[in-house]
DNA sequence: TTAAAAATATAACGAACGTTATATAAATGA
DNA sequence: TCATTTATATAACGTTCGTTATATTTTTAA
């Protein structure tokens, strides 16, 4: 009984990593149910079983995904205390994570997937990130719950556009102008 | 003559519009040759023809939509002067644009395409990127333009960022939240 | 050890994919 | 008007798509 839910579970963790970095590298569309059951060393048989659908796939993705964004934030704020958001800030923007496509922050890369989206994911979607940003307004220097959380989600923004756009360039100096421009604007809009 | 190249200019431009709001609204995967062709009342025969590859519609697409941007910017900038800046931000957090899937500004929904683009449109999304920026830049008030461009590469991003949000999320009252704590945030950034 | 149940693999479905080759239609220049 | 060129349509290529049905393997419970 335990031999086979771990065996199980494994297979099914296999893919669901498999699935979060097809979708996040190729895009719902851009990656297939054959391909993710591959990449994890299985076949469509065993994804179905598990996930019903690609869509149901995509779901479970996303909804690890944000939940590694929960988990991340309150630990970031206990690690550096008061100058945990410039340390969010280097993180996000740095060249690890800007180079990472398939493990990357599901903020960045499943969010514009979100309008292709079944009611059922969006709404997941929408539930986690409302999340995210109390969690972000909880560790803002307090100047009334509503001002912190606008702060938060326009950090939020900040930190997605400025990813987005530091990938979507291709020349070295361009990104490393965005990133540094982004990153003073991030830190700039939470003083303010 | 005339007839026939405004006939032939006509298929193509008719093809360009219908890949243009393919790819917004379904990203590069989430569209096929034949249903752009279909949309334009064409056939993948004059697609092909016109465009060579789905690649090149994309980047044919790309430089049309980048190109409104670099031709919107100046507008905004003559028709509100000094107030442009915010005009430029409720037309883009605004209601219409947000809505408009198939229409709404290239830099946000095809920002996210480019890890996956060829060679060629990643490079021609660098050179149009630079333009916009400078556009922009030359449209803040002077303090260097060093700061100035950092400003401008801000402001997209958090624009870029902000848009994708709001438009990711279903509750109309996140929607809301998203979008006037954005706006406030891009324009205070520019203040600063 | 063996029957029952559960997990995974295989095979097949029609449909759509990007692309090429060829056929038809339309426009051009003499 | 008539041959020639150009633009577009049609047909077909092999491949992959998401999904279902069925077969096989593995695990569980007696």
């Amino acid at each position: 009984m335990v031999k086979n839910r771990t065996r199980k579970e494994e297979t099914r963790r296999n893919m669901l990593d498999a699935a979060s970095r097809g979708f996040r590298e190729n895009g719902f569309a851009g990656v297939g149910v054959d391909g993710i059951a591959k990449a994890a060393n299985a076949t469509s048989g065993a994804f179905y079983a598990h996930f019903g659908s690609k869509d149901g796939a995509f779901r479970a993705a996303l909804d690890l995904g944000l939940d590694e964004v929960i988990d991340g934030v309150p630990r970031f704020q206990r690690d550096y205390g008061d100058g945990w958001t410039d340390a969010f800030i280097e993180y996000y923007l740095g060249r690890a994570h800007r180079d990472d496509l398939a493990c990357g922050c599901a903020m960045t890369s499943l969010s514009p997937e979100m309008t292709r989206a079944d009611a059922q994911t969006r709404a997941l979607y929408d539930r986690k990130m409302q999340t995210i940003a109390t969690l972000i307004a909880k560790g803002l220097p307090q100047f009334g719950t509503q001002q912190q959380r606008a702060k938060a989600w326009a950090f939020l923004g900040i930190l997605i556009g400025g990813l987005t756009m530091a990938r979507a360039l291709s020349d070295d100096s361009a990104i490393d102008d965005v990133s540094v421009a982004i990153k003073a604007a991030a830190a700039g809009l939470l003083k303010a």
